[in-house]
DNA sequence: GTACGCTGGGAGAGCGCTCTCACACGTGAG
DNA sequence: CTCACGTGTGAGAGCGCTCTCCCAGCGTAC
């Protein structure tokens, strides 16, 4: 084999790509990169020689040489991943990995453990990463918010700190959500509405109540008696039950409308509720929020808000990217929702 | 400012240490990989400086100059994200990056495009990972069988290919689980076990079918009905409702125990038994299978198979670094499953 | 006809690290 | 005392790419 002189059937290089259409490094690397000023006839030299070869750009090199890594760190404190597994953290993650399928950035996922976060932190303030989105939903978790100066991060969900009015996130309005859903109950002549709220450690809790309180005060409406749950299905039922404790068996429940913070929590309500008897929504109104997958199959179906969370995670990928590129996205960005309406309001 | 002549405060490099520590370059690389001959004095001068300067070694530069990535790939097929969004991928995909937390391995995650699937292609085969990690369901899923020879590769599930042999695959013994459930029924004097069975085209479906059929086969009972759902809840109730179409009214139903091959189908069937005034566990003993979230606040509670998501995902990843490592692991690895005893069995 | 842009392409110096050598320095055997 | 050998350290050549010059060539204005 002639000129075959024992050289290993290595992944092509640019150099290589150079040499097949008679050309300098420089040149190749200018039509991979989309630089403008190149002959039209030399850059279809450089691409036919390109597509013979099948080469790849390295990306390591490419990052060495440029300062860039192209590469997007997705940081979930180990808490979220456990305690928000299945309702949020699957889609957030999908709608944040299809936007970034589409440019030329690369999603590195990493759980946080809280035990260590200077590992965390070192791998982000190494160099490792153009920029970071943070999912979270705790307060605690919040030990990012620091690193927002020395690399572009955007949050998912609004970060709860006080000094954080200079950092980027992505959030569902939460408050104007739980006002649509309390505006609905009014709207369709319920008067003494009352609520389940989630946690309030937690700004979803603290603003889907918030939200429920001022619609109504808004309408002239007394609000209804609250009660707690930590957006589970057992606390559901257990804060729908306080809410009748005032009740005598058999009188009507003290309340004709219910909003609950999320859907879990209203599964186990409805339940509650029905097993004293009351028939909903015809004694009261039941709305959820979240849109679970579970709630048009409950009976009846759960009129309920949608969250878009994959929408929330390509939001935050697009911040994120437009940060990176130097431009000037919007520090706060709200994803809307929407009301769905079904069977039990 | 003497001795500060405008040099930019850019993160320490291994020259930077070296220079610190009074040595070359290679000591300090020798140092920081962990190469065992340098003299004990060395090492401690080469440690301090490292702390001294805070240095974080460059990914890049390393990858480049060594030519491995320590970047692990997790592809998920875009069907696969959506369709097991909820209540598959979220803990398999914690259970890997946990593992891999501890390695010096970096996770990407990709959403891979079925309509394009040159691109993950060609990133895989690119030079840009070291090995990837496949989770996926359903038969067409797989075009990246062929690439385990280009790769390591681990799929989660096995492939159902039939020319995968030679390929890498943590998963569940599906037939065997099913084989306790149905098992169990039989144990507790049921003799006419019904299952509702999941979808065709996919190990899950299949190997849950034929557990439970060999289960009773094994125990001299004669297989009862079976109708086929699609792993959803309403798929669940409507297959119920065709297990007792030849039923009359208010006869009892034509089995008293009832396999289902997910707790989702499992939720409607329940729901749709009851409907008929049938009684769960007294007239028709059920079992599931996934151990959902809700399984345990439906009424009555579910008993079903209990399956370590996480764990598949850290055997995955165990897998795959002892692969890349040089390693021979096991080609097939089983997670083991257990069963969750509850009221509804 | 000369001077001056301006524009496309090439040369070459790194980016931060690894890794193969070669070298200096003991140590033990001949 | 010399020679072979082992052991720890340094020198230096890349890994594949980007990017800053710099130069050649052309068009335009005077």
């Amino acid at each position: 084999m002639p000129g075959a002189s024992g050289t290993p059937p290595r992944t092509p290089t640019l150099e290589m790509v150079a040499a097949a259409a008679g050309v300098s490094r420089a040149t190749v690397s200018r039509v991979v990169n989309g630089s403008t000023s190149v002959t039209p006839e030399i850059l279809q030299a450089v691409n036919d020689a390109i597509a013979l070869l099948d080469y790849v750009p390295n990306r390591m090199a490419r990052s060495l040489a440029s300062r860039r890594t192209d590469v997007i760190a997705l940081i979930v404190p180990e808490s979220t991943s456990t305690v928000f597994a299945d309702p949020f953290f699957a889609p957030v993650v999908r709608g944040v990995a299809r936007t970034l399928g589409e440019t030329d950035y690369t999603l590195n996922l990493l759980i946080a453990s809280e035990s260590r976060p200077e590992k965390t932190r070192r791998y982000l303030l190494g160099g490792n990463v153009d920029g970071a989105l943070v999912v979270s939903h705790h307060a605690e978790d919040h030990s990012y918010v620091g690193l927002g100066s020395a690399l572009p991060i955007v949050f998912g969900g609004r970060p709860v700190n006080p000094d954080v009015s200079d950092s980027y996130y992505v959030d569902v309005d939460n408050r104007a959500s739980a006002r649509t859903a309390t505006e609905y109950l009014v709207s369709i002549g319920r008067r003494r509405i009352a609520t389940i709220a989630g946690r309030q450690d937690m700004p979803a809790g603290l603003d889907r109540l918030e939200g429920w309180r001022s619609a109504l005060t808004d309408a002239g409406l007394e609000p209804g008696p609250v009660a707690y749950g930590a957006f589970t299905q057992a606390s559901g039922a257990e804060a729908a039950e306080q809410l009748l404790a005032h009740a005598d068996a058999g009188t009507p429940p003290p309340f004709d409308g219910l909003f609950v913070a999320n859907d879990q929590m209203a599964a186990g309500a409805v339940q509650a509720l029905q097993a004293r008897g009351i028939r909903i929504p015809l004694d009261v109104a039941v709305v959820g929020y979240d849109d679970d997958t579970f709630a048009s199959s409950l009976t009846p179906p759960l009129t309920t808000i949608h969250q878009p969370s994959a929408d929330l995670g390509a939001g935050m990928a697009d911040v994120l990217v437009r940060l990176i590129a130097g431009e000037s996205p919007p520090r706060r960005t709200i994803i809307p929702t929407r009301l769905v309406l079904r069977g039990s309001a």
